[in-house]
DNA sequence: GAGTTTGAAACT
DNA sequence: CAGTTTCAAACTC
């Protein structure tokens, strides 16, 4: 039918679309559309992107675009061609240059929303992975409706399965109409499903309910029979809880539940799997379940307060405290290697961040290394990982030295007791300051919302350095995204990247190792003054009895010295005090930096996005009930 | 791989 | 907006 002149039209123009096409290909409209609203289109990441793939991949003027790969590219894996050019938003292929280490793909996502974000991802094409696209199977949409997944990833079908597909170039211009209809149906319809995050308003400040990085599904899901723990349901699949946008029915999907949290962490997500998507999953949920961050530190905690619950959907407001699951994927960190980060840091982090970290030390410990001192330390650790990667960004490649000097701004105190004379009231706070920190930074005072969301981790799940990490990449993301017009995507991404990751690695984990040789110190100290102590007294008496010198022992100390000698920054022991700050002692004198820097350029979404989120959002509309719920 | 189930998308 | 149909993925066997 109409298939037939729809097509002889695209034939015809065929020929002429195919120049635009190449950078195209993206819904144009739907920029326009959306654009509109926020004005900021000159940068559309897929314009972009696809600029640059072409650039880097080939001046593919051809009509063809899938066919040839890209030479230069094609290094790495002949996957990655053909959905260059095809894809012309290129969704995918940024995607799966980002993606890379993500071990399934995390799917096709478009991009678009990110219209703020996506710069950075670009990196893009060679990099790694091949990533396969997903193919679809569609027989009876012709890949023209959303019922097809590449279609509504916003990318050509490239080596599908599909039949009688119009998802091509060659049928570009009735494409464009389904585009069209597709956005008029719904404007948001190659938007990303899900929201990465946490938009916090853009007023600023994040409620403290509602956590900055909730992430959730725009329109939420609607499922009656999976109790949304099966990939049929789009957050389930996107790994993220139910919200309150979601009317499914039986939800056993929501935020604390036990059954959501053994699927999702239980096994599978073991260690493979990290991955995120980049920026912006587009609009496809993001298949794959992801798996939270790999790493798996099972157990241990104790459960917080969750609510757990129960049945029909209830879904709480809280958002906080999958944070870091979600924060992950959701967030998409591109690239961040995942395996380094996590495995490495992780199990030490954990293990102090659980508390659970042997008992023997603990009431040593205890006065020193209290949970909020780890909440620190991992806000500092991401803190640094941040600043590396800004300064990455920049450009500048700065030295870690100087880094180091920058990181001034947040601090991290840990209170140590003294046994000794003032044992009440022993404590002494030092500051470290770290690189701007963004969590934190987010509220001005990093305790409070920040605490709920962090015990979390402490308890729950304690955050891994590779998580907090990722979060860091999240949030640089965003900014360098955010930033993004400033900087353009600095070609070198792919070994930019590595290079970064390598350099945050490098970063936090220095200085997680500084924060344990200063613990060490701190022990140490702390362990000698209560030897001295007692040995005091048990001089004092002896003396009474009997002789009165003798040799004070101090054993642990040598160790300690040496240890602290190893490296780190000397601290000044004070006699009494103790301080773990990593780095100097400082005064108080806080100064959030204020993230801006990082926080703002999320805020930016995309008008269209956030707005539509806010409304979400900003009430739970929804008003349901869906009383009946299942008859069955 | 065929068949079933499921819930989003499309349609009315 | 609700109800129904269409559709293709997810799942099952
Ligand atoms: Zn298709
Ligand atoms: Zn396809
Ligand atoms: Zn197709
Ligand atoms: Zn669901
Ligand atoms: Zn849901
Ligand atoms: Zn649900």
């Amino acid at each position: 039918m109409d298939q037939v002149d729809a097509e002889s039209r695209a034939v015809a123009v065929d020929s002429s679309s195919r120049t635009k096409l190449a950078r195209q290909l993206d819904f144009t409209p739907m920029y326009n559309k959306v654009a509109a609203a926020n004005v900021v289109l000159p940068n559309h990441p897929q314009a972009r992107l696809q600029l640059k793939i072409e650039a880097q991949v080939k001046p593919k003027p051809q009509p063809q675009l899938q066919l040839q790969p890209p030479p230069a590219v094609q290094g790495v894996r002949p996957i990655v061609r053909p959905e260059l050019q095809t894809r012309p938003q290129s969704v995918p292929v940024v995607q799966r240059a980002l993606l890379h280490p993500v071990p399934r793909p995390p799917y096709p996502i478009a991009q678009f929303e990110s219209a703020q974000a996506q710069p950075n991802i670009k990196v893009e094409v060679k990099d790694v992975t091949p990533k396969k696209q997903k193919q679809c199977n569609c027989k009876n949409s012709k890949c023209l409706k959303l019922y097809c997944e590449c279609f509504a990833a916003g990318v050509h079908c490239d080596g599908c399965n599909c039949t009688n597909c119009y998802n091509n170039i060659e049928h570009e211009s009735v494409r464009q109409e389904a585009v069209t209809a597709a956005l008029d149906r719904n404007p948001n319809a190659f938007r990303p499903k899900i929201a990465n995050s946490p938009h916090k308003p853009r007023n600023g400040r994040v409620e403290p309910g509602e956590s900055e990085l909730a992430a959730k599904h725009n329109k939420g899901c609607h499922c009656k029979k999976s109790g949304c723990l099966k990939k049929y349901c789009e957050c389930f699949q996107g790994n993220i809880p139910c919200s309150e946008n979601c009317r499914c029915v039986d939800c056993k999907n929501c935020e604390g539940s036990e059954e959501r949290r053994s699927l999702c962490y239980g096994d599978n997500m073991a260690p493979t799997i990290y991955y995120q998507q980049q920026t912006t999953t587009a609009n496809a949920v993001v298949k794959e379940a992801v798996g939270p961050y790999g790493y798996k530190i099972t157990q241990v905690s104790r459960k917080r307060k969750n609510p757990e619950q129960t049945t029909v959907h209830f879904h709480p407001i809280q958002p906080i405290g999958q944070f870091q699951q979600r924060a992950d994927h959701v967030a998409e960190q591109h690239k961040l290697d995942n395996d380094l980060k996590p495995s490495a840091l992780s199990s030490p982090v954990n293990a102090l961040s659980l508390g659970s970290s042997k008992i023997t030390v603990s009431s040593l410990m205890a006065d020193i290394l209290r949970p909020q001192n780890i909440r620190e330390l991992c806000s500092h650790l991401v803190g640094a990982s941040a600043e590396v990667l800004k300064s990455h960004t920049e450009n500048i490649v700065k030295p870690l030295n100087q880094m180091e000097v920058t990181r001034a701004d947040h601090k991290v105190t840990i209170s140590t007791q003294t046994s000794n004379a003032n044992a009440g009231d022993g404590n002494v706070e030092t500051s470290v300051n770290t690189g701007n920190f963004i969590s934190n930074q987010a509220n001005g005072e990093c305790t409070s919302d920040i605490g709920s969301t962090r015990d979390e981790f402490l308890n729950e799940r304690p955050i891994s350095p590779g998580t907090l990490a990722l979060m860091c990449d999240e949030n640089d993301a965003a900014f360098t995204l955010g930033s993004e017009n400033g900087v353009p995507g600095h070609d070198t991404a792919s070994t930019t990247n590595s290079e970064l990751h390598a350099k945050q690695e490098k970063v936090v984990l220095t200085r997680f190792r500084d924060f344990l040789n200063h613990l060490i110190v701190c022990l140490s100290v702390k362990e000698s003054t209560l030897i001295n102590e007692k040995e005091q007294a048990q001089q004092v008496r002896a003396v009474n009895s009997i002789k009165t010198s003798n040799n004070r022992t101090q054993l642990p100390i040598s160790n300690h010295n040496s240890s602290s000698s190893n490296g780190r920054p000397p601290l000044p022991l004070p006699t009494t005090n103790y301080s773990l700050g990593m780095i100097r002692p400082l005064v108080h004198t806080s100064n959030h930096i204020t993230k801006n820097g990082i926080t703002r350029p999320q805020l930016t979404n995309s008008a269209t996005n956030s707005s539509s989120r806010q409304s979400n959002v900003g009430l739970p509309t929804h008003s349901a009930v869906r009383s009946q719920e299942e008859s069955k």
